[in-house]
Parts: C-alpha cells; sequence; structure tokens
DNA sequence: CATTGATAGTTATGAAGTATAACAGTTATG
DNA sequence: CATAACTGTTATACTTCATAACTATCAATG
C-alpha cells in the first residue's frame, strides 16, 4: 500500500504508515488508549465508564427516565437495566414514580450519588489534565470542535 | 455537576455538558461513530476493521511474524488466531514457514489479497472523505498529530 | 550435549459489551 | 373501546477482549 513494502523476516519495526494515514484508525487507537487509562482512573470508585457516565448524566438531569437515560448514552434500553440496578443498589441513585405516567421510572441521585459523582470528576479531570498536559488550551478547544463535527458527519452518513 | 441541573420530568432535551468537557468522552463518541460507519464501508469486502487492519499490515510488511503482527494491531496473540485463519481460508495471505525459525510462520499476502486490500483501502479513503469534508487539510494534519500525541501520553500513563 | 528457561502459535475459557426479540403493564389514538 | 405504541424488563446470542495452559521449538548455561 505505502512506498516500503519490505521483507520483514528480520525484526524490522513494523510499519502501519498506511493506517496512521486513516482518521479513523488514528481516532480509535488513542480512544483505547485513552479509555483503558479512564477505566483505572474510575476503578477506585468501583465505576466502570458506562455506570460513571450514567451518574454523570441523572446528577446533571435529574428526572429523566431511563429511555433518554439510554438515547443519550447511545446504548440500548435492554443494556442500561443492569447499570441502573448496580446505581440503584448502591444507593446512588432512586428510581421514582413519576406521577404523570407509571409506566416509567424519574431517575435521581441521592446525596452519596451526586457526591461520589464529584469526586469522580475531580479525579478524570485531573487524569485528563496529565494526559492533554501537552497541548495547549487552545488545542483542546479545537479537538473538542474537530471531534464534535467528525461525529455529527459520520453519524449522518448513517 | 455544571450550572443547569434541573428536573427533567418533562421531555427537556438531556444535557451531558460536563461529559462533552471531557476529551475521553469526545473521543470516544467520535470513534464510535467513524467505527460504525467503517464497518458499513468494509462489509461489501467481507472485511472486519481487524481484519482489514491486518491485512494491510501484512501487505506493507511481507514477512512479519503474528506476535509482531498482534503488537501493532494492540491485540492479543491469542486473539490474532482467527483473524489469521479467516485471511488464510480465503487465499488472500499464506502461512509460509520460517526458514531461521521452525516456531513461526512468515505472513504474506497473496496476489488476491493485495489486490483485496488495495480496493478496500481505495474505499476506505473515499469514505473518509466524505466524514472528513468539512475540515481543512490543516485540520486534518493537526487532528492525526494531536491524536498521536494523546495516545502516547495515555500509554505512558499505565 | 543436556537441562533449563524463554518464545511462537494455538486452544479453551470467561468476562464484558452490544444487539434483538419478546413480554407485561401502561398510555395514546382512532 | 379496541388497537397501536411506549416503558422497563428478561432472555439470549454474538462479538470483543484478556488470561491461562499447552505443544513445539529455540536459546542459554552448566
Amino acid at each position: 500500500m505505502t512506498r516500503h513494502a519490505q521483507d520483514n523476516a528480520g525484526d524490522r519495526p513494523v510499519s502501519d504508515a498506511t493506517l496512521r494515514d486513516l482518521a479513523g484508525y488514528n481516532i480509535r487507537r488513542a480512544s483505547n488508549a485513552v479509555q483503558a487509562d479512564l477505566v483505572r482512573t474510575l476503578a477506585p470508585f468501583e465505576l466502570r465508564m458506562i455506570t460513571y457516565s450514567a451518574l454523570v448524566l441523572i446528577v446533571d438531569n435529574p428526572g429523566l427516565r431511563q429511555t433518554q437515560l439510554a438515547e443519550a448514552l447511545a446504548i440500548e434500553r435492554s443494556n442500561l437495566v443492569v447499570v441502573i440496578d448496580d446505581l440503584e443498589r448502591r444507593e446512588l441513585i432512586g428510581r421514582n414514580p413519576m406521577p404523570t405516567d407509571r409506566r416509567a421510572y424519574a431517575l435521581t441521585a441521592t446525596l452519596a450519588g451526586t457526591r461520589l459523582c464529584r469526586k469522580a470528576t475531580r479525579a478524570v479531570r485531573a487524569h485528563e489534565a496529565r494526559i492533554l498536559s501537552l497541548l495547549s488550551e487552545e488545542e483542546r478547544q479545537v479537538l473538542a470542535s474537530t471531534l464534535r463535527r467528525i461525529e455529527q458527519a459520520a453519524n449522518d452518513e448513517g
């Protein structure tokens, strides 16, 4: 594919130049690396990525329904159930009856849930500060905006 | 967590402002979206992401061993086996004996494999051109370089 | 050169993530 | 009121990913 396709019988370093030209490859590699690190950051709080994300959204959007939350997290309703079960069992959130709709639950964080969320978010921010220490504030802004445009464009393709 | 934590009993849009402040969240969302789209692009070639990536690396680095390939792809040796099995069954690559080491295989692409690789890469590039059409050439370069620095920093954390 | 330890590829297995279908209870609609 | 649609749930299967254990082979050391 690229210029230097040479015999690799010896232990030459493997060239991934073709793949490095692809944005999808670079995004995925970076995502995996950051993700793995985030998992370690959240482990002390006994939170997985999805559990943490759900908790944040519940704290920020008290009263939302599970269907809304699943959509915001871009996961299936059915897969959200165990996540909510976990958070509820640990009394970090509550499933409250909705007066207007007896099918749905209004999700709200407990005081403990709000506190844990705050602590975890501080840890995640500290972690990101280390990861992004090489980037200027402007570069971070540009990165965020670029990624959002890519996400948008990719979703529109479907 | 953020400024506007308001009751969401109605159907207000869900705010993910706290998570959007996190680079890890933005990277993951963009990665998932692009990934899903890439899967669709590769489907006509009956290639999955990992199978495609493996094929590219074999074409670009003829003669490399499976352990080298697994490391380059950042997956476990054991999980690479089925990928190589698939490519070999379809006669896109070959496991050749290594004269210097009878434990290892020298992986090489067949003519059909090289051709398929070229066609698939063209399709992926065309797909990326659509996804990235909103970005200037300079923005793409900046993105690639930024992502690589992040990947590097995150890996160094471990 | 024999023994010991490391390495390449493989297999089996389990954990985690993800997608689909079906169901009961409830709400909305014609 | 009857039908359709929606909410949360369960069951299920498929994919991805990591780990341990195994065979065959190579490398190193006494």
